[in-house]
DNA sequence: TGACATGTCAAACAAACGTTTCAATTATCT
DNA sequence: AGATAATTGAAACGTTTGTTTGACATGTCA
């Protein structure tokens, strides 16, 4: 139960507040995740009130979820999915740019990595704002990408091996990013920040082309047994 | 600050409690996490008193690296890194292998289970005991994998693209298990359980080997540009 | 200026947390 | 049986949590 702001007809000048608790509850969600901030924390971060987080949010949850729509729409402004090419580039092309700004969104510095920071912990412990920011934006990008792999290989986007072929280079895309904890404890020598994105988006687009246009033809496991793809047992 | 047990001379013949404790624990660790999940949650399906973790294990947090460690056992034990070959098999099949074990110790249920969850939060919120679990198995695990690759590449498993295949290969392993929120709000339809992990291991062996064996040849990305390997911009 | 809505502040609230305390109970050994 | 150590139990402790309260400050419009 609270009182609901910005009721009134008479528009409020400075918000100035709220701007600062919006960009502190980035910086926090981001850095420990919704259950580990503290609305503490985040209000100290903002030069504000204890109380400031219910004043003008309701509560830490709403919040969380103004938080992490937010820096999804400012991750996708920055790097669209096929930044760097023009609409009547080759399929092939553009599967290259989508590895390359999947990466980028993911991998950006200080307020844009929100996102992908925020994005990583909802894989594990989703909340109800996941479900809005993938009927925004995360559906259609998925159409996207089973648009530009079933044209490469030559099967209609709805087929399993086209779906199974997106998980395959989705997957790697996001492993750099999830997994970094215990890759930099296995190869230390690895490099995982923006800068490493063109080593990482090179490999997965020639990696996944060279994948993608020699897979084995009965990709689909139901349909008649080819001896030589059986292995034994 | 507590009393370690069992420092006498006289040997406890039932542990029945501390054993309730860890299989409870595991369940809760797995399900909610190390920070949700609570002592009094781990004591009340132990069927025992809010003490006894204390008592038992000292404080939370060595009770959860106790599970972790416990589970990690139990799922290698269950399902090495090279089940269902033997050492004369051919690179390529032991790399089938290893890609359906893979699958098989995250995507397993009842208490095996516990091993991928835990695992999967570890990724994200890194405790002490990760560590410990990368020395133990995970840097074998790896060392592994490298060989199998580098043999299949005919490189040295030190060099670059032996080890960002491997990333390639291990990260559409944990995908679907670690982004099964996401992978199931988008397809709805794709089985996501132990049922499905043939099907899933035998997809990411034929995309990998395929990629694998027909991997551009200047895959060092610093190394004399190839012209036909070069992309525009 | 006075009235009124808007925003801020220190303080407190109720609930949940991990942990501790200490008496009661149980098992083990002489 | 009696003494001793191991284990359990109910209750409480001290913190931390998100949220609420009510006094106070600030702005705007009559």
């Amino acid at each position: 139960m609270y009182l609901k702001p910005y009721s009134g007809a008479g528009a409020p000048a400075h918000d100035e507040t709220r701007r600062q608790l919006l960009e502190a509850a980035g910086e926090v969600f981001a850095e420990v995740g919704f259950r580990n901030a503290t609305v503490r924390e985040i209000c100290r971060r903002a030069r504000a009130n204890v109380a400031a987080v219910n004043y003008h949010f309701g509560d830490k949850e709403t919040l969380y979820m103004e938080v992490l729509r937010h820096s999804q729409q400012t991750a996708f402004a920055k790097y669209p999915p096929l930044l760097g090419v023009t609409a009547d580039a080759t399929p092939e092309e553009k599967l290259g740019a989508f590895i390359r700004s999947f990466l980028l969104r993911i991998f950006d510095e200080g307020s844009t990595a929100w996102f992908g920071k925020m994005m990583s912990r909802e894989m594990v412990e989703p909340t109800e704002a996941l479900d809005s920011l993938v009927a925004e934006r995360l559906r259609p990008m998925a159409g996207l990408l089973l648009g530009l792999v079933a044209e490469i290989l030559g099967r209609p986007p709805r087929d399993e091996a086209v779906r199974l072929c997106c998980f395959s280079i989705v997957s790697q895309c996001v492993f750099y990013h999830h997994c970094r904890t215990m890759i930099s404890r296995l190869f230390p020598e690895q490099r995982l920040d923006a800068s490493a994105v063109d080593q990482l988006a090179g490999h997965i687009a020639r990696f996944s082309l060279a994948a993608i246009k020699h897979l084995p033809n009965p990709e689909r496991p139901g349909a008649k047994p080819d001896s030589a793809g059986r292995r034994r047992r």
